[in-house]
DNA sequence: CTTGACCTTCCAGTCACTGTAACCCTTATA
DNA sequence: TATAAGGGTTACAGTGACTGGAAGGTCAAG
């Protein structure tokens, strides 16, 4: 199977593909014309990964989560750990997004928004701290 | 005054404060010697800066948020509407990361996190659903 | 035989820095 | 006065995870 449909049934761009192979995660045979020719077993791995990107994994964690996934004999106690890592990162981006958005929100709230200059969210920035 | 004291006053790195040169955004003079002699109002656009990153604002979005602190005839509206979308961005993150944190956690929840190789979290990466 | 859709490689660009190398300037101390 | 520490300067490469574009090869249909 050519690139072009593994990039359908992957849901992957044809370009996200090469790169994929460019960094070593998906090995595929090559034709006597060189085009790539990808395997079952190579599409699983290329909807692997865009699953595994889609849930926020880093590509060094979708590599570690393909050795496992190709593992026969993994345990699930590794894959968990890896997830519940990625769990509290989430974790830590949402809080971070919300003490952000609280301030944003605050700074919103007390701006006008009319045609004069005077602005807490300007004020703010820069440094005067008029909330 | 010199780079490294402007970096102390605005929290933010020389390389940082270099780079914010490169891309035209804090002009300092020049001593004779080629050092970098940053005014009073540099720094406090460099402290601008800062904050304005730190709320999640992009550089061109700083770029403009600038232009505005800079200009004494802005009106309060402009701020408010950049102020307005970033926030609707920072909710639109909030939302992907809460709907990534709950796949996560179901997953999470039904893996054993034992030694065999069973796992639902795998199982839904490869695309199986077993959810 | 040509057209168009596919495929190939390679290089540059994105964003917002960060790291590194090689060098120059200033200040304090031996 | 020599020197060493701790500034400063430039320029270039690397980060992550792609994306865009140029220049060209291959294939199937009409």
């Amino acid at each position: 199977m050519n690139i072009g449909e593994a990039a359908k049934l992957s849901d992957l761009s044809v370009k996200t593909i090469r790169y994929y192979e460019d960094i070593a995660l998906v090995k595929p045979d090559r034709l006597e014309n060189g085009y790539r020719d990808y395997s079952d077993a190579d599409i699983h791995c290329l909807i692997f990964l865009q699953r595994a990107r889609g849930l926020g994994f880093s590509i060094d964690e979708c590599r570690l989560l393909l050795s496992l996934y190709e593992d026969d004999h993994r345990s699930s106690r590794d894959v968990k750990a890896i997830a519940k890592d990625k769990l509290a990162e989430i974790d830590r981006k949402i809080d971070e997004l919300q003490a952000l958005k609280n301030t944003l929100k605050t700074l919103v709230k007390n701006c006008h928004g009319d045609d004069k200059p005077d602005c807490p969210i300007i004020d703010n920035l820069s440094g005067q701290r008029t909330q």
